[in-house]
DNA sequence: TGACAAATAGAACGATCGTTCTATCTTGGC
DNA sequence: GCCAAGATAGAACGATCGTTCTATTTGTCA
């Protein structure tokens, strides 16, 4: 790794965390020459424009986002077991601080038109495929039953990652992580092969 | 009403519908005394500074939100209906250009201090306890089973709220309001009182 | 090691930000 | 209709923004 790639890394290492703990439209070129130790422009030199630059860091942000939460989620059997680790470990991803990245950049977002835009709705969207995806390997493997619609499956859970985003870090009220477990775990009940026969609860 | 007051008010006015619909931190004084076609200072002489204005702008949105939500829903009976209404009438609301401005706003200020992010939280903290009473009504007039809780619902309720502005604002998905409803009626569906047995669906 | 390219610094740019000051104009009560 | 109080304008402030330019330093490879 040549000299310039090896700096350009460490700039996008510390401007994502920047970025993360601020969101991505507070971060300036100013600030994170500081925070780097290099000059503006010795900075710019390596991203050549502001939205190169976020174009970078969002890119950045994947590639963090699938090593904490996807890569272990991958390790566990599929079915249930997977759909609750990917659950946990993006839970564990939102409390880092500034919470999720991506949850914040949208909201930032999504009035602005550009490359900074697309690159986040394209990595958003792959994430929500990726997580109905690994929904529909659930009904396959029988444990959840078989008319249920992996998009729907998605956009709930997802829902409920928005609600714990908003209860945690802005409302701060002090049982949202409870609620947000209770919230998931009725959502897998109501998803599960229907269960054998018993007295309603 | 005296002159200065009614210049407040129209200030405030476009003041809101600009922050609604691109946010409050991108709204600039400059950009607001041309679009009101006062001068700098003399729309600062209104308000005294940038903070008291964004604090001004929260509570001209919570008037406009009980106009627009709540007090329409409140015409409709309590229990069911009348939480439906408060959906629906939110849903409409959130389709206005920039989406709901609480939402958008408290995404905004989540990771700042201040007396914006108070005013933000003291409203928004506000309109979820009076989604989780409008539910204990539903309790109460029989329509949900006597051991839900009013507060899970609220949460849930909210957190599909959060979905459908990241799947319609941000992703742009199609059929973001399909799932919106079908995520809603579930959750309903969940809270009623048992229905007499039957044969499973 | 010498030479060329890559990497970085430093200064300057026009624009815009929130804010303050002073001066002028307008309103409302007597 | 006068006159104080209120409302508004205009100019200027220091700061910061993204960006560009020209030097100068540093790394890399023949």
């Amino acid at each position: 790794m040549s000299k310039g790639e090896q700096t350009r890394a460490a700039i996008l290492e510390r401007a994502f965390a920047l970025a993360a703990a601020g969101g991505l439209s507070t971060l300036s070129i100013g600030r994170l020459a500081d925070e780097t130790g290099l000059s503006k422009s010795g900075l710019y030199a390596h991203f050549g424009s502001r939205e190169a630059l976020e174009v970078a860091i969002v890119e950045e942000a994947s590639r963090q986002f699938v090593e904490a939460v996807w890569a272990p989620a991958l390790k566990i059997p599929r079915g249930e077991p997977r759909l609750r680790a990917i659950f946990r470990h993006w839970l564990a991803w939102g409390q880092r601080p500034g919470g999720c990245f991506f949850v914040a950049a949208s909201a930032e977002f999504d009035d602005r038109r550009g490359a900074t835009r697309d690159a986040l709705a394209r990595e958003q969207k792959a994430w929500i495929g990726a997580l109905a995806k690994a929904t529909r390997l659930a009904v396959e493997a029988g444990h959840f039953r078989p008319d249920l619609d992996p998009g729907q499956f998605a956009f709930e859970a997802y829902s409920i990652m928005l609600g714990t985003h908003l209860f945690v870090r802005f409302l701060r009220t002090s049982d949202a992580l409870d609620r947000t477990h209770a919230a998931f775990d009725a959502l897998v009940l109501a998803a599960r092969a229907p269960a054998p026969r018993r007295a309603a609860a």
